[in-house]
DNA sequence: AAGCGGAGCAACCGCATACGA
DNA sequence: GTCGTATGCGGTTGCTCCGCT
């Protein structure tokens, strides 16, 4: 593929209107052009977006409509995010797809200014070499027992840890970690209540706690929109809808959350319970000691020699 | 310095769905 | 109800960059 020079294309896409794009005999393919998007922007600016097809038309772009709508809504668009995934930003996208798999659309729509793409990319990228490197398929109960017992853990620590680091002057930061954990962990109270306390009083059992005295999930949406920390950290508390409260047994993927369980932050909470049924964690420690040694990437090295001991203990 | 291989990412493809005539 | 068209989504491809040998 990626035929620069533009060869015709009248097979490009199955469904694309015929009429609208057989006629653009001289289809361009390939990477985009400086000019050409210029030319979109320009367009779009003038008449707004929609309407792909004759848009590219009209615009005299030698692309298809399909080619326009990506190009604008993965890398124009003015809202859009570029740059390294934070860690708010992996954890959602592992809370996510741990409940929705790879409905990537639906999961960008809780990150905001990410692009489906981007989030693939992603995951097919930095999560799946996590997988590989761990010997376990992506799809595995593992590798998902993975990512709920430690990765998210840990990276709950990373963003605390950052938060306190930087924010003890601002009260922008506190509020993040707060709201990571009123979020994340807040589906917890179903069926527990023992998790979130009043006044912010966070902890689990993975050694994860924090006292956010003053908390609230509305003055944590306040902080949440400020410009500063829209720009800085993903605003994790832009995520108004409130998803988290839904009963895990309430998702319609019966992939995700089989009988007994749950949601990840469920068995969080009571880890021991569910490392008495059948995971190899042995093997997985092992193969995370291996990952953590040859992974240069710290925004990817989510466990220290701490976890890995406190995950012994839990098998003991 | 050159070759090679892997990672990251932009773009394409095919299919599904929505919508209007 | 059917057909044609437009849009959206997830999977896949292939180019570029960068590190390693």
């Amino acid at each position: 593929m990626m035929d620069v020079e533009g060869n015709s294309n009248s097979n490009s896409s199955s469904s694309t209107t015929q009429s609208d794009e057989e006629m653009l005999v001289d289809l361009r393919r390939g990477p985009w052009t400086v000019e050409e998007d210029f030319k979109l922007i320009d367009y779009i600016a003038t008449h707004g977006e929609g309407r792909w097809n004759s848009l590219a038309r009209c615009a005299g772009l030698k692309r298809t409509g399909k080619s326009c709508r990506l190009r604008w809504l993965n890398y124009l668009r003015p809202d859009v995010r570029r740059g390294n995934i934070t860690l708010e930003e992996q954890l959602m996208i592992l809370e996510l797809h741990s409940r929705w798999g790879n409905r990537w659309s639906k999961i960008a729509q809780h990150l905001p200014g990410r692009t489906d793409n981007e989030i693939k990319n992603y995951w097919r990228t930095r999560v799946q070499k996590h997988a590989k490197q761990l010997k376990c398929d992506v799809n595995s109960k593992q590798f998902k027992d993975t990512m709920r017992y430690l990765w998210m853990p840990r990276l709950i620590e990373r963003i605390q840890a950052a938060a306190a680091a930087t924010s003890s002057s601002t009260a922008t930061s506190a509020s993040l970690a707060a709201s990571t954990n009123h979020h994340l962990i807040n589906n917890n109270d179903v069926g527990t209540g023992n998790l979130v306390m009043p006044h912010g009083v966070i902890g689990n059992d993975f050694g994860v706690s924090h006292v956010t005295p003053s908390y609230t999930p509305e003055n944590s949406s306040t902080a949440a929109s400020s410009d500063s920390f829209a720009t800085q950290v993903s605003p994790v508390s832009d995520l108004t809808t409130d998803y988290y409260h839904i009963p895990v047994n309430h998702n319609p993927n019966p992939d995700y959350f089989q009988t007994g369980q749950g949601g990840y932050s469920e068995s969080m909470i009571s880890p021991a319970g569910y490392f008495n049924q059948g995971l190899d964690f042995q093997a997985m420690e092992h193969n995370s000691n291996q990952w953590l040694m040859e992974s240069g990437d710290t925004s990817d090295n989510l466990w220290s020699p701490e976890d890995i001991w406190f995950l012994q203990q839990q098998m003991m």
